[in-house]
RNA sequence: GCCCGAAUGGUGGAAUGGUAUACACGCAACACUUAAAAUGUUGUGAGGUUCUCCUCAUGUGGGUUCGACUCCCACUUCGGGCACCA
């Protein structure tokens, strides 16, 4: 007898599908298409995680399914291969970065096909190769001929003792990750790319496509939309006012002081006024190097300063209130500005500390705090009923919104206005590995593009990849390539050095997929046409609000200028699915200092291929967060090797067991229906039960059934699929046939399994014919001897029926 | 802090208003074997028990319903994201 040996078998059908190309995705196709896309990674050192594996063999199981359903499948991979990782292990080894990034590259892709995964090889995209972000850089110059890139002066990360600007996640707890250094602010010139002028869009056409809700969610908090108005504070002495974005004008009445962000421009324009100047300038020096999400956490005791002898005028009321400036009201918000009132905890909090005067304006609708929110005694923040408010009183605060917004608009004080939290896109990165940013700068003509015809502008060589102590990257010392002739003037001009950052290559990739070779387009319009939106696009829950967001407006600006076809719509992904994180064994993140991380190819070695891809099927619902379980390996593999041992020993007839055939069918069925439900798991088990059946029966299967068993299994297990396939003489590939229907009739029962509830407990159950009616369902309960006994003398209420499935006798 | 998610046997989980614990791991007994491994068979939520029935159990407390793991309200604990990691 032949024993399982997944090690041969494997190699042999890799080989023969990866040299065959039956996974390319056809050109000019008259076939339905089905466009599948995972996020393609980023190819570290450390190789394919576990993680990888389950979602890239999910979406796998969902493209073999879909080729045999008939669909015309583009299921691509690629490398999004800039990044900061690969830079670091440059400047600590001192090998370029292209060298590490093939050498990680041919890593992953072994890995990949070493899985069985269908991906079409013949696609494949990498972010960093000059043809494919000549199309990257061509983006940022339609973005910037557009009005949408602007250069703005913003805040880096500077560790002053490795003079370097520094990633968020290389700052570790305020400090520089490689030396400890308490890390500043520096102000840099940097390129921003204007995608608040989406936001609406951005919130509006999640309408039209098919995201989880939880995805869906997260976007909107994200952009963060709230209507409110802008209200006009005049400085006394001055012709100047402090403007600011309010979502409660109804508690304008209240309103007794005014705070600034620290980085308000305003505190610079009023420096002669202000009394305390020291103290206010020390308090925003202290306030830059913390964070906003520690500036605003409620925890944190609030901190403030008053800008002495500064004041502004309340335009509801004409009275005087000071100015303050604090550090949980942020820049970047509204105007970075708020006026403060008892309705607000934290301005009531802070007005409490520092003996600011309070007064309130809303009642709450709950009269036993009334009088004790009054009296100050405790914060009301909710919507009531206005009073100290004029001819405002009385009115609720959703009535008194817009009749106060238009009262203070008359006067000139007040407009409403829309606010966004979504801020505009940081997109310069002081370091080497990135794509150039394809601008030139002249002192004379000002910032200007790089002609289309030189695209791309290529990364020179240099020789160390660290940025400079200037905070400017390493292009920078690179005089040759720096210095170059303006392009009006013909005078002394140079290039930008900054480079763009990660998510710049990761906008459109799926866009290059389509047509990966072109060198006129980022892809053909015809082929764009045909094959745009992506139909699925499945990703980590963590690229949420980054990654799938500024995809997004990046695709609306391309169909906008029309580099897209009108026809595909401006959204790129019609359905958007995540799934969850693997964890090491008992629950934790798999790490290298923890020494949990399991590695691939150990287990492919080990067990094999198609037991790693059935266990994380397996493992759990493919959405949420699991814990990796080496002894749940084992039962898979021992699954596989039953099957392969039954259709050895077992065999099949001409005509098999019409029980099989029936079990079968059902299993079809749930196999069909949870694949689209991504419920693997539950696929898996059912997959399983049939074997098992299979087995207990010691009945032989039909040579038909057979092989659509085979069929169901091939997504999952495909090699083992195939060499069962050609083992029983069938005609040409497993994955190439078509999906098995299910026999309806075949499964439709003739007996059920009837519950006998009293009072909604179980007490019974009775066979009985399929499609009973109440009456006679109601008669076979009623005579059986246990419910005869539970009801005796009781007065029956009610009786409950669910046909095919259960009786409830309510006394 | 804000936003999102989760909680069911010894363990991973199944069941989305109708038999709670499918499937798998683990464990125990048995069969095969000189023996072991592998494989197979049976059992396995807790407590009680006349051994086939009773009571209890899906993080906690309430509610809706003939009936709730499932829907609603309040809470507890754990995990993820928070804009320069990808």
């Amino acid at each position: 007898m032949k024993k399982y040996n997944p090690k041969k078998i494997e190699a042999k059908w890799q080989k023969k599908w990866y040299g065959s190309k039956v996974f390319s995705a056809q050109y000019s196709s008259r076939k339905r298409k089905f466009y599948l896309l995972v996020e393609f990674p980023y190819p570290s050192g450390d190789g394919l995680h576990v993680g990888h594996c389950r979602s890239y063999t999910a979406l796998d199981i969902i493209a073999r399914k879909k080729r045999m359903d008939g669909y015309n499948v583009l299921f691509p991979i690629g490398w999004d291969a800039f990044g900061l990782p690969t830079e670091n292990y440059a400047i600590k080894k001192g090998v370029h970065p292209s060298i590490v990034t093939k050498k990680n590259t041919d890593n992953f892709r072994r890995q990949m096909k070493s899985l069985g995964l269908s991906f079409d090889w013949t696609r494949e995209v990498n972010t960093t190769d000059p043809k494919y972000y000549k199309w990257t850089q061509w983006i940022f110059l339609q973005l910037f001929k557009n009005g949408l890139a602007y250069k703005a002066k913003i805040a880096i990360n500077w560790c002053p003792s490795c003079k370097i600007g520094l990633a968020n996640e290389e700052v570790v707890d305020g400090k520089c990750e490689r030396c400890g250094t308490k890390v500043e602010k520096k102000d840099k010139e940097q390129w921003m790319i204007k995608i608040t002028e989406y936001a609406e869009r951005l919130i509006n056409d999640l309408s039209s496509v098919d995201y989880l809700e939880k995805i869906k969610i997260q976007q909107k908090d994200w952009i963060g939309k709230s209507e409110g108005a802008l209200i006009k504070f005049q400085v006394e002495g001055a012709s100047e006012f402090i403007e600011v974005f309010t979502t409660r004008i109804d508690t304008i009445f209240s309103g007794t002081y005014v705070i600034l962000s620290p980085g308000h421009a305003f505190v610079d324009k009023c420096k002669d006024k202000i009394e305390n100047l020291e103290e206010v300038l020390a308090y925003k020096e202290k306030s830059k190097n913390i964070s906003d999400i520690e500036r605003t956490k409620e925890e944190k005791e609030i901190t403030g300063v008053q800008l002495k002898g500064i004041f502004v005028q309340n335009p509801a009321t004409g009275e005087k209130m000071p100015v303050w400036i604090a550090d949980f009201v942020l820049e970047q918000y509204g105007t970075g500005a708020v006026f403060a009132d008892a309705h607000d905890k934290r301005d009531f909090d802070m007005a409490k500390k520092y003996g600011i005067p309070l007064r309130t304006s809303i009642e709450p609708g709950d009269s036993s705090v009334a009088d004790k929110v009054k009296n100050l005694e405790i914060c009301f923040e909710g919507d009531g009923k206005l009073y100290n408010s004029m001819q405002f009183n009385g009115l609720t605060s959703d009535q008194a919104r817009p009749m106060i917004i238009s009262w203070l608009k008359a006067k000139g004080f007040a407009e409403p206005k829309t606010s966004y939290k979504l801020r505009d896109w940081v997109f310069s990165r002081q370091h080497y590995w990135g794509e150039p940013i394809p601008m030139i700068f002249c002192e004379k003509c000002g910032w200007q593009t790089v002609e289309e015809k030189d695209l791309p502008v290529e990364l020179p060589k240099v020789k160390k990849y660290e940025p400079t102590d200037t905070g400017e990257s390493p292009l920078a010392l690179i005089q040759r390539w720096v210095n170059v002739k303006c392009l009006k003037c013909k005078g002394n001009a140079k290039r930008e050095t900054d480079t763009m950052p990660n998510w710049a290559g990761s906008n459109w990739y799926y866009l290059r997929y389509i047509d990966p070779k072109n060198n006129k387009a980022l892809a053909d319009k015809k082929e764009v046409s045909y094959w745009m939106p992506v139909d699925w696009y499945n990703g980590g829950m963590e690229h949420t609000t980054l990654h799938l967001l500024y995809s997004r407006f990046i695709f609306k600006f391309l169909w906008d200028v029309k580099a897209v076809p009108k026809n595909v719509g401006s959204e790129p992904y019609r359905k958007r699915t995540s799934h969850g994180m693997i964890l090491g064994e008992g629950g934790v993140k798999m790490s290298k200092s923890k020494g949990n991380v399991v590695n691939p190819d150990d287990v492919v070695k080990q067990f094999g291929a198609d037991t790693l891809r059935v266990y994380e099927m397996f493992v759990g619902p493919f959405d949420q967060m699991i814990p990796w379980d080496t002894k749940g390996v084992i039962g898979v593999r021992r699954f596989l090797e039953k099957i392969y041992n039954l259709a050895s020993d077992r065999g099949t007839v001409m005509n098999g067991s019409r029980d099989l055939k029936k079990h079968l069918h059902k299993t079809i069925k749930k196999v069909s229906e949870d694949i689209l439900a991504m419920k693997f798991n539950t696929c898996v088990s059912s997959l399983m039960e049939f074997a098992n059946a299979w087995q207990s029966s010691e009945d032989t299967l039909s040579r038909n059934d057979f092989a659509d068993f085979l069929k169901i299994i091939s997504p999952f297990a495909p090699h083992l699929a195939e060499e069962l396939w050609q083992n029983s003489d069938f005609k040409g590939l497993c994955c190439m046939q078509s999906w098995p229907k299910t026999n309806k009739k075949l499964i439709e029962e003739e007996k059920v399994l009837l519950i006998i509830q009293v009072n909604g407990k179980v007490r019974d159950k009775i066979e009985v014919r399929a499609n009973m009616i109440k009456e006679d369902a109601e008669k076979i309960a009623l005579g059986s001897e246990k419910i005869k006994l539970l009801i005796a003398e009781k007065e029956i209420k009610k009786i409950i029926f669910v046909q095919n499935k259960l009786l409830n006798i309510v006394v």
